[in-house]
DNA sequence: CCAATTTGACCCAT
DNA sequence: ATGGGTCAAATTGG
């Protein structure tokens, strides 16, 4: 009966890995036409899904049983977490003059955290999570407890021009090195349709300009944050 | 020379 | 007090 469960098991995998596929086709054509940012949320969302359906599959069955007691309370949430918190109404902090902030609670209600895991195969020899079609500039990296590896802050590069404030953390698994957890925060709101294609800013880029290397799930290298513990 | 990264300091929430 | 997130000056790279 075991033969009938793996080939089960095989089936279901290559379910979602087309599936998965699919939708990276579909994000292309996104990425090509007029962007809606809910749309590329979605699409990101729903290739979140596929990417964390097929790691809980090749892992086995387990995905936040990874570590063994270790006081990580943050549990890799596979699932996509609106960050809506109702909570969030405390307005009447004393002095927020500091940061320009300005309305927090709406763009605290706009932003949506979502956190998806990347692995990478060594195959190619450079390990990099996979470019998801922006140009992101780093801004900061930090030592977190009990990890092995720091985290690594992002933002989007056309902050100040487009005002966008989508950001997103990278940090690598404490166990597997082959896995990325890469936190998306807030949406992209730069339109990368027109300009994707002629901003030469970041050697990822040059990537995205051939996109149909995108398709083929080539893995491209970006240059891993220099981490020397 | 300009822009991106590095890195310690600073700020904020817990 | 502590740890996580961001800023910004210095540095590096193209």
């Amino acid at each position: 009966m075991e033969s009938a469960v793996a080939w089960e098991y095989k089936k279901l995998i290559d379910e979602l890995t087309q599936g998965m596929e699919k939708a990276m086709e579909l994000r292309l054509h996104l990425y090509s036409t007029s962007p809606s940012e809910a749309q590329d949320l979605l699409l990101q969302k729903i290739l979140s899904t596929f990417e964390n359906a097929l790691f809980i599959l090749k892992r086995g069955g387990t995905i936040g049983q990874a570590r063994t007691g270790a006081p990580t309370p943050a549990a890799p949430e596979s699932s996509v977490s609106v960050d809506g918190s109702p909570k969030s109404e405390d307005m009447n902090k004393n002095l927020r003059v500091r940061r320009d902030h300005g309305d927090t609670s709406k763009r605290r209600k706009l932003q949506s955290t979502w956190t998806e895991q990347v692995r990478v195969n060594s195959d190619n020899g450079l390990e990099g999570p996979t470019d998801d079609g922006y140009s992101w500039r780093k801004y900061g990296q930090k030592d977190i407890l009990g990890a092995k590896h720091p985290r690594s802050y992002y933002r989007c590069t056309y902050r100040l021009v487009r005002n966008c404030w989508a950001t997103k953390q990278v940090q690598r698994s404490d166990d597997d090195p082959t896995v990325f957890e890469i936190t998306y925060k807030g949406t992209h709101t730069c339109n990368l349709s027109s300009n994707a294609v002629s901003q030469p800013a970041s050697p990822e880029k040059q990537e995205l300009e051939d996109n149909n290397s995108l398709l083929k799930l080539k893995a491209k290298n970006l240059r891993v944050n220099t981490e020397d513990l």
